[in-house]
DNA sequence: TTCCACACTGCGGATGACCACAATTGCTGC
DNA sequence: GCAGCAATTGTGGTCATCCGCAGTGTGGAA
């Protein structure tokens, strides 16, 4: 249902070659391109796994394909691969929000665990980001003054107490806060209260 | 009333000195150690501020150190300093949760840089741990049937159903319900939804 | 102009939440 | 045994919520 998925970026065919062999034995399909160009060409928001990125390569290096995909908001876990990389060069990446920085000659077991991880981790991501999604569409769905409603109901206070501050009748915020259950699709404030804020118990 | 303080473990004096004064001008205070085992002798869990870490020292290293403070629950960020540092080492350090991992030698400006947003981040997690730390000791108030009810009220259900799920009168879970409003200091059950899901809006 | 989405309002009733008053049972510690 | 806490339940009343029914007004799209 969910392949797992790498994204490889390096220039040499070899280890290319190598890496899809090596994550195919583990289960993990492989995407290959020869040059970061060729890659963020190819790239979409829609991308998912994660990105095995070789450091040195002619034209764009990793290290600038990172940044544009940072810019692009990429949220897949980077994988750095680096036969002459240096402590500043692997601290900034990591900083910067890099899964992970390897150095040539890498060991091929250790490899793969770190992509099996990263890719995993991306699943989890992409779950998470699914139900965050359709609580956007939904909140989309208010009219401004539904959700004007629901953040004061969302604070505990009564409906008369809505009502006064927004000056309207009591039914009014009734109706507001009615169609605001329906449209996010709960049956109490409360509810609302614990789809809007994930991650308890 | 929050002093910026960053633990200084180096066994070179002048090191250490020149450390101490570069932050002072900074406004930051420091407080020294010539040796990770005096620095873990005198470590305690309330510690605060940031620890600026050398690896390369006599007996135990810097990141011996680390480990020592991660298995303890140091919450503190470490930066680390060395001389003779190589990628992986930087790279396990900070994928274990070190701050930053700076070579020397080390541009002054950098390193106070790095401290201070290390003691801010710090100052930043003490605010929303105390916090934390409120609601823990207000929850260890409640009776494990309280905790049961509170945790039926967080699901948005009817005092009605609650009491059929736990075979108890409507009366009796109201009861528990007011205790544990009363306990947590909040008025309505969706305050405490908000209460115990932070990080909103 | 007609239609429609949105905001607004009132009335009245059913249901749920909350509370003061009052009380019983069982267990723990002095 | 008695004090104290936790858990339990009932009565009766007040306040809040929820909802159907009914209606007004406004601004934009067809």
């Amino acid at each position: 249902m969910n392949p797992l998925l790498a994204h490889i970026v390096d220039d040499d065919e070899a280890i290319r070659d190598a890496l899809t062999w090596l994550l195919r034995t583990r289960n993990v399909a492989s995407r290959t391109w020869s040059s970061a160009e060729e890659f963020l060409a190819a790239w979409q928001p829609d991308f998912h796994g994660c990105v095995v990125l070789d450091i040195r390569m002619r034209e764009m290096s990793g290290l600038e394909c990172f940044d544009v995909l940072l810019e692009r908001g990429n949220n897949m876990p980077v994988i750095f691969l680096t036969g002459h990389g240096d402590v500043p060069m692997a601290v900034g990446a990591l900083k910067k929000g890099a899964f992970d920085f390897l150095e040539k000659p890498f060991d091929d077991n250790a490899l793969v665990d770190v992509v099996i991880r990263a890719v995993e981790s991306d699943a989890r991501r992409m779950a998470s980001q699914e139900a965050q999604a359709t609580m956007s569409s939904r909140l989309a769905q208010l009219t401004p003054r539904e959700i004007e409603v629901m953040h004061l109901v969302l604070t505990g206070k009564f409906n008369k107490v809505i009502a006064d501050e927004l000056n309207i009748s009591m039914r009014t915020v009734e109706v507001h806060r009615s169609r605001v259950f329906e449209k996010m699709g709960v049956r109490s404030a409360v509810e609302l209260a614990q789809l809007l804020a994930p991650g308890r118990d």
